[in-house]
RNA sequence: GGCGGGAUGGCCGAGUGGCUUAGGCAAGGGCCUGCAAAGCCCUGUACGCGGGUUCGAUUCCCGCUCCCGCCUCCA
């Protein structure tokens, strides 16, 4: 195992070394569904959706945990506003995601846990923490219970903040906390609140803060200390902080590594439900594939800012599609079995840009690299060579998830069951077209590939004889 | 006010104290082709600004400008 990490808790480049030989364990913080995900909230799937993928290539047993949290503020107070039950907007957000999950080919976690299936779990949390004095029942009856950070002089590490230096929270006042930096574990019940959101515990009626459910729900899935934690860079500060707090203060581990995602902006700035400058997978499905959606996402460095573009997502498409063409030629011409995804082998420069910090740019240059040396091969006629860049590239793509003859990607193309009644008449015509250039009437010829052309299909000539893709291949 | 990240050739995007200084997209030229398409070959010398360290800096240090994120819900 020589694979680094960047570990945001030591803003350093760490040798990764997983507490449990042959194994890891990893915690993404999903997404609140409070509203449908948008490309930001996916990208962060994508590009965890790649770590898995290298580390279960690494040959570990991936035990990944990604959490919903199906309750929080914003989602109570859309209940009240839509006049539904919370669980209800939740549970169709979630299912959204799901599907645009599947549709970029982000491989199933190993468990998906919702924030209020875990309610025990969570007060067992607390009373740990209240009995071991971090965390304190409001004095004002509210029923809320508060961690207190001036008790925990470890609190701040993790994002590299000083108490002292922080903005107070603007809620701290009204609020019956001993500092205003101290943070909600549990929330009282409020008559202003959906009145379905409440469970009844030993401080009264009331419902989780947004930090417990992430500490509760690790420690179930995960144990008490495990590998790696993440989620959006935007988390650091105070989630993350909180969590580890929390775990730490009760005696737990907590997570060895954070590994945390970069944001996606639009227009250059964070794209976020509430500054509402967003876009979902749906309207970039009208410009491109998912596949090449999915090679947006993966190849820049997951930690840099993605600023959104139509142009350089139509720029990937074309990087993807070059990729594409060369593994769907050689198919076509070696056969499936020539191909095959597992005869392929990872060439040095990708196995080490992976391993450094997941430097998929780089990983993805050698891929290109090899592309272009299959193609030359191709050219000279020589099929080994050929078909082995082919099967390699294949191997190199799958770690992205982006292996073009995938049946995730190939059973997308469109046509469905009328793909050989297609495949027959576009055959058909290009026999008319050969004829035509066997006896020199190329304006004949002309017609029938522009004919084709206008109804998406594209033609090329090849020296083994013409080859056809559709306009929703683009291979 | 505090913490963190960033400014790279027409565009996207890695990276590095000097080595032919990624890769892709686009562009121009060439090969191939009846013409195309696809592919291949060639071309393009970039690192925000000002200092400093150094034989040598885009890469290290200092200062500056601008941008982004967090400190409140946020992937």
């Amino acid at each position: 195992m020589n694979l680094r990490l960047h570990d945001t808790s030591t803003r350093s480049v760490r040798d990764f070394t997983p507490r449990v030989s042959g194994a890891a364990s990893l915690y993404l913080c999903g997404l609140t569904v409070q509203a449908p995900p948008h490309i930001g909230h996916l990208r962060g799937g994508v590009n965890y959706d790649v770590l898995r993928r290298w580390l279960t290539h690494h040959g570990l047993d991936v035990n990944f945990v990604r959490n919903v949290t199906d309750i929080d503020d914003k989602l109570l107070a859309k209940a009240l506003e839509q006049d539904r039950p919370f669980w209800s907007i939740a549970y169709a957000n979630e299912r959204l995601l799901a599907a645009d999950y599947a549709s970029l080919g982000v491989l199933e976690p190993t468990y998906e846990p919702r924030a209020t299936g875990h309610i025990p779990e969570m007060l067992t949390l607390i009373a740990e923490l209240i009995e071991k004095g971090h965390a304190y029942l409001a004095s004002d009856d509210s029923g809320d219970v508060y961690f207190d950070v001036r008790g925990f002089p470890e609190y701040g590490a993790l994002s590299g903040q000083r108490i002292d230096h922080m903005q107070a929270a603007p809620d701290g006042p009204d609020r019956a906390k001993r500092d205003p930096r101290d943070f909600a574990l549990w929330k009282g019940e409020k008559p202003t609140e959906p009145q379905n959101a409440f469970w009844d515990t030993p401080y009264g009626r009331g419902r989780p803060g947004w930090h417990l459910e992430c500490s509760a729900m690790a420690r179930r899935y995960l144990g008490d200390t495990f590998d790696i934690h993440g989620g959006g860079m935007d988390l650091v500060f105070p989630h993350h902080e909180n969590e580890v707090a929390q775990s730490r203060a009760a005696g737990l581990g907590f997570a060895r590594y954070w590994v945390h995602i970069g944001m996606l902006n639009l227009g250059g700035e964070k794209m976020s439900k509430s500054l509402g400058n967003v876009i979902d997978l749906t309207a970039l499905r009208k410009l491109v594939r998912p596949a090449e959606v999915r090679y947006y996402l993966a190849v820049p460095h997951y930690r840099s800012v993605i600023d959104y573009s139509e142009a350089a997502l139509k720029e990937s498409a074309s990087a993807y599609r070059r990729i594409e063409g060369f593994v769907r030629r050689a198919a076509e011409r070696l056969g499936a079995d020539e191909v095959h995804v597992d005869r392929g082998v990872l060439c040095a420069d990708f196995t080490a840009a992976m391993d450094e910090d997941l430097n998929t740019s780089a990983a993805m240059a050698a891929i290109h690299e090899v592309t272009r040396e299959g193609n030359s091969a191709a050219d000279a006629g020589n099929d080994k060579a050929f078909g082995s860049a082919a099967a390699s590239v294949r191997r190199m793509m799958d770690v992205f998830g982006l292996d073009p003859l995938s049946p995730q990607w190939t059973e997308t193309d469109g046509g469905g069951d009328l793909r050989g009644t297609l495949d027959a008449l576009v055959a058909m015509t290009l026999e008319q077209r050969q004829a035509a250039r066997a006896r020199r009437d190329y304006a004949t010829s002309d017609v029938l590939r522009d004919q084709l052309t206008a109804a998406g299909v594209q033609v090329e000539d090849t020296p083994h004889g013409p080859r056809w893709t559709y306009e929703t291949q683009k291979g």
